[in-house]
DNA sequence: CGATCGTTTGACAAGGGTCAAAATGCGTGG
DNA sequence: CCACGCATTTTGACCCTTGTCAAACGATCG
């Protein structure tokens, strides 16, 4: 357990990102890295939380990607959110009352516990701030799907998401990974698997970025910036 | 007071809602009726919340419709949600961090004051309860807009919009006011209004159900609730 | 009665979907 | 190390839903 929180080594994800959500004071950090011993693996493919399955205890990302997903009756798929190192999963009404809503392990997932929160103490904080920051992300997915071209949505979610692991500290650079296929990249943003391709190519062609083997390489950061109005990162309220 | 709180008048929209989504004690529901004295209207086309506005006291729609909207660097507009007589705002975090999101009347729009709620209160329920629903509203939008054709988003949002009115007791029949120009309505499904237009005419044609002057009428609501899969609504969960 | 806003219509364009097949990559077993 | 099987990516041809642009039509209001 000193291990865990000696600050000489990295952080995990969640508690990188929590850090970054709120000021988080050495308690909180220890009974969060206490926490993480109790750790569970599922492998790709497995449906990590069915839709009537709120009375879960509360877990966080340690790692591999996973995504929230919505199936029509014909079997059309409506990716909700993609889910990353450092994300939590049902801490704050996670729940889904109706409708087949699940969550399902993009590739081997490995999640750990993460303790309640008693009101008015700093977890608390990082809690709700990470609650408002995944309601803006589900408002930013509405407006990519209502009203951007299929090159913004790739590129807006790309930036996106970028950003969200940077939050969790698992990546710096302006080239990492994504461990998703083009399919399922196809069911998050409300296109076609041939599109995204084809979108892909485009975006390659004209030297902007590249996604070859789930690995990005942004190449020219300012314009794929104003080609979607990046908006700055503004200061996280919580509410 | 005493008229307010009389049991053979009807209830104030916002308090028919929060009695359905949690039992309200009298105390609460008192409070909530002393509170409907502080009243505000906006005209048409008004900005009632900007992006910045977050310090801002917890409102309820008396009357009148509203909507959530984020304008893209272009003009484009997505609506994120339409608000109704009930609806609460700025509630719980309602804040939008950055972007130029911001809350504009429809038509004319009364508010009202609505008291803050103690941890533990019944009245904290039915906020949370409203907050939980919304943010199903939110994920709805998601997957009308992501995996919907222009007809499903129509009727989707016409039987969920009926609901919410339904809850907060401000209609019964199958028979409605949608005070929305086909322009809104394109803003809020990801179409133009062209294309609205036309869609509506083919719903009429078919026989499912007409829009005309404001007014909506669904005349074959199981065929309407068959094209869209329709999900009986479950219990609302609080977290 | 003219202005203005919203609805409706028409002709045409284009973004994105569909279907099917080929190519590529990759893990597994022999 | 090779061959096979499977998932994923890529390509091609074609089509359909939805968007664009522009004008006509209709209602509402000082």
């Amino acid at each position: 357990m000193t291990i865990l929180t000696d600050p000489r080594l990295p952080l995990s994800p969640h508690r990188t990102r929590l850090s970054n959500l709120a000021r988080l004071g050495a308690a909180a950090l220890t009974v969060l890295a206490s926490y993480e011993r109790d750790q569970n693996i599922s492998p790709p493919r497995r449906e990590m939380v069915r839709e009537g399955d709120h009375i879960r205890k509360p877990q966080a990302l340690v790692s591999g990607w996973a995504f929230e997903q919505h199936i029509l009756a014909d079997g059309r798929r409506q990716i909700l959110s993609v889910l990353i190192p450092g994300d939590l999963i049902g801490v704050r009404g996670h729940q889904s009352p109706f409708g087949s809503r699940s969550i399902v392990a993009a590739t081997q997932v490995v999640t750990c516990a993460v303790p309640e929160a008693d009101i008015g103490t700093d977890l608390e904080d990082a809690y709700a701030a990470s609650a408002a920051l995944e309601k803006q992300y589900l408002i930013q997915q509405t407006i990519r799907l209502g009203r951007m071209t299929a090159q913004e949505r790739l590129i807006d979610w790309i930036l996106e998401t970028q950003a969200r692991l940077m939050l969790a500290g698992v990546v710096s650079g302006n080239e990492f990974a994504v461990p998703l296929t083009q399919e399922l990249l196809a069911d998050a943003l409300g296109l076609t698997n041939v599109h995204v391709n084809r979108t892909l190519q485009i975006l390659r062609r004209d030297g902007l970025l590249s996604f070859h083997g789930g690995a990005v390489s942004l190449l020219d950061r300012p314009r794929l910036q104003s080609m979607v109005g990046y908006r700055a990162p503004g200061r996280i309220e919580t509410g």
